[in-house]
DNA sequence: CATCAATTGACAGTAACTCTCAAAAGGGAA
DNA sequence: TTCCCTTTTGAGAGTTACTGTCAATTGATG
């Protein structure tokens, strides 16, 4: 799921000793350059904070920042939960459905980030919610995501790569999830996220019927 | 189905004579700026294109451009199928089952779409491919549809308009149909998107099962 | 400490917009 | 046709998200 990330844990969370000071200086500045976004978005909205402001309050130059992010949206956004997710997916049994295979690689990836970081959470709602190029970036990210499930899918049910019914089944699973995301950042983050996910995948368990 | 027009037939394609000089030569323009477009997009492809440049070929200013056209992605895809959809699917009996209305009346919408427009299908496929910005433009236009479609559900099944499962329904639908769009444009537009559309329906149909 | 490689900042440039204002052109009445 | 009013257009200036280059700085290493 790759929405859900921002603030990457697994290498920005504790500066372990083992990295060199490089190492740490570059979490450290990709910290500062978030954190400093995330305060900005939050006081005087996402349009109206231009990447030099972040830059001057992250005290690093604009440069700095497009190296850190190749966009603006980058900086709300990038996570590292596909290798996981897919990892996740591929330790299941083959024989199982491919539906039971999903809801469980995507809920453990789902509770797994969200042990690490719940913070921001909220703030990623509303800018999902309000920022369209926010929204688009997190579809085309979803859509990433798709790739890989559709291509273990694909070797998984022995269907060439670009079999239609698996990307309609691939699309239709994460067109749910994402209506989901969408219904949990109408509520500003507030509700469960897990217990919306829990209820999108019952809706497909149901074979998709009203 | 949002994403199919570009070239919005109804208003555009002929100048009926009841219009005025004035609104004639606004449709007139409007063409212009979209041939010119996709010509040079064809040659050059989109990223290398300028607005300039368009505005230039068109014989327009670049103010002119941005009059008709509020982004550079919406020169590629505006169209006005959203309406005669929503027309089609409220026309459905209301005790019909929504997957059966959503079939009907989005192979309806197709269909109409189809025969006013073939030319520049190919090249859209292409640009829906090649380019992220108009992918997302792409799918933020199918979201939009899908509100609707959303609420035109709700009401008939009578439940409140920020219903999850409703929400859930639509998305999955849509994620299919966009899953298609997509097989469709990696085929560079060759294959027959209604038929790769009734394709998408019966793996609904089937209950979403691989 | 000296040297090398990675990181950074300053600067210049491009392109997609946005805003404003004056010129031009259609539409209707006298 | 002529005048007047409204809509449409073009010119120009400004903002902002990027991209690329180059020299200065700074961590790593022997």
């Amino acid at each position: 799921m790759s929405t859900m990330a921002a603030v990457p844990t697994t290498p920005e969370a504790r500066p372990e000793p083992r990295l060199g000071l490089r190492e740490r200086k570059k979490i450290q500045t990709r910290q500062a350059i978030r954190r400093a976004a995330y305060r900005l978005f939050k006081e005087q909205g996402y349009d109206a904070t231009p990447v030099d402001q972040i830059a001057a309050a992250a005290d690093v130059s604009p440069s700095t920042v497009f190296r850190y992010f190749p966009t603006k949206e980058d900086i709300v956004l990038t996570d590292e939960y596909d290798a996981p997710m897919r990892a996740a997916l591929e330790a299941r049994p083959p024989d199982e459905s491919p539906m039971e295979s999903i809801r469980h690689s995507v809920l453990a990836t789902l509770r797994y980030a969200f042990e690490h970081e719940q913070e921001d959470m909220a703030e990623r709602a509303r800018l999902l919610q309000a920022v369209p190029a926010i929204r688009a970036r997190s579809n085309e990210s979803m859509a990433e995501s798709g790739q890989i499930l559709a291509q273990v899918l694909c070797e998984r049910t022995g269907r060439p790569s670009d079999d239609l019914d698996v990307a309609v089944f691939v699309g239709a699973v994460l067109g749910g999830f994402q209506a989901a995301l969408m219904h949990w950042a109408r509520h500003d983050g507030q509700e469960d996220l897990t217990g919306l996910m829990e209820q999108t995948l019952d809706v497909f368990s149901r074979g998709l019927t009203l």
